[in-house]
DNA sequence: CTGGCTGCAAATCTTTTGCATCCTG
DNA sequence: CAGGATGCAAAAGATTTGCAGCCAG
């Protein structure tokens, strides 16, 4: 529960945080700072880009939500934690999360050194809504 | 060679394109815009921010060079069109290929409909310098 | 009560754009 | 010589910061 994640985190429980975590909650869309702001804003007038990037900065380091850099134009938001892969539409640039478990091996050579300790698989293709808008337009 | 990858993709051949695919060449460094703008400066006083971009963009469309999403705080670039993957040092942020060629089977029922066409795989880790460091402020 | 948090505005950083001029093909 | 390319400056986005005032613990 929202609760139970902020005080684990040692953070104190503002509106604001609830908020933000409860948008997030089961949230599939990944989405921008902006987005969140932007619907937090219709039901609490006084929300402010500082506290909405203040807090997600802030959970991000926690380990209660993940940042995610698969956006060129902007940091989107992950409300798992948990490691997982995403599937990248190269058309709508819609994504989706991806649960699978993969073990891939790095030989040592091509280590130069490194110590590896995590992975994220980014998977491109398109969407089946694009698919259909595609067909519908063949040249 | 740079002239030809420039004529192939259909572009007119200018010194400042010149100047930039000269720097990219065998460049490990995955630099950003700014890098680029900045090392190409000294030699060119005249080479514009909006040249780098319009280059950078260019390339990317005609498949001269990647563009990488890797970053949060901004685009890098990748003169190997290839595809391949990246290590990345999650103290010092140093990012460097990884060339092997991974099987990623995705179930049929965990692919959401999506067509899938590629895809990129980012280890995260330590690279030995930053393990170096580490070990020198023990606790 | 007190330190952490919020909200506002201004600042910063990266990237894009409009447009006049230039120069490659 | 025409259209694509450059360079400048200004604009547009995204994110960060400083700081006064507020409120959760």
């Amino acid at each position: 529960m929202d609760r139970q994640k902020i005080k684990e985190a040692g953070l104190k429980l503002t509106p604001q945080r609830l908020a933000i975590l409860d948008y997030l909650r089961d949230n599939l869309e990944h989405p921008s700072a902006e987005d969140i702001y932007k619907a937090i804003l219709e039901r609490f007038p006084t929300m402010s880009f500082a506290t909405v990037y203040n807090t997600l900065e802030t959970l991000r380091e926690k380990g209660a939500i993940q940042e995610l850099t698969i956006d060129p134009q902007k940091k989107r938001f992950d409300p798992n934690p948990r490691p997982h892969h995403h599937l990248i539409c190269n058309r709508c640039k819609k994504i989706l999360d991806i649960h699978i478990d993969y073990q891939l091996h790095v030989p040592e050579e091509k280590k130069n050194g490194f110590e590896i300790v995590g992975n994220h698989i980014e998977f491109y293709g398109i969407c089946p809504g694009c698919r259909l808008k595609m067909s519908g337009m063949q040249s």
